[in-house]
DNA sequence: ATATAATATAGAAAACTATCAATGCGAGGC
DNA sequence: GCCTCGCATTGATAGTTTTCTATATTATAT
């Protein structure tokens, strides 16, 4: 995977709320509403957060009638999950060169 | 691992600049000045940089004679490969929680 | 057509980050 | 002692991120 889009994802995870957000979609597929109820942040501010975690491709939407459906993108978790694989492999080198 | 740690990590890999060294010390343990060459960047910055680094846990760094010695903190790395395995397990839950 | 409901976008303010020049620190050598 | 070398810290500045309020969009119902 690219490095850019691999940082992307790093940025996204690294704040508190995308992160508590990460976790509540582990449970499964909500829609912005239902994530919304759980933080005492606006409206446009978690509709911002959504969007840095669906850009980077973590997160997956799909709109329905007037909702907004998030799930983790598990394939991207997996090529994160790959990245730390590679970077701990010895000296021998691996293909992510 | 807590949520903290986790996430001064993801922000430490979300710098163009810190996954390159993260990139170099794959190839093995590199003192400050060998690291330096390779950016444009001044001493004090690369100096932030590495602080960032070895303050998450994800590079370790020992000091000898006047050099500082940089290396991989791979039981780090392999902790943060085990949070992407775990998220992407199903909802039957994990020991992350 | 107008209203409503869920979400997105724009613009601005506050907080944080990356960078530099200047300086400090510790250990060895003279 | 004083100098040098490698690295760390400080203080300032430019750029980026997070948050808000206000407004727009899109789809449906009345």
């Amino acid at each position: 995977m690219e490095s850019e889009k691999l940082m992307s994802c790093f940025k996204a995870l690294s704040d508190k709320t995308r992160m508590e957000i990460i976790e509540m979609l582990k449970g499964g597929t909500l829609c912005a509403c239902k994530i919304l109820e759980k933080f005492s942040l606006t409206q446009p501010t978690l509709s911002y957060h959504m969007k840095l975690l669906t850009d980077c491709g973590l997160v997956n939407v799909e709109k329905a009638w007037k909702w907004s459906y998030y799930s983790l993108n598990k394939d991207m978790l997996l090529q994160l999950r790959d990245f730390f694989d590679c970077v701990c492999l010895t000296k021998t080198g691996c293909d992510c060169n």
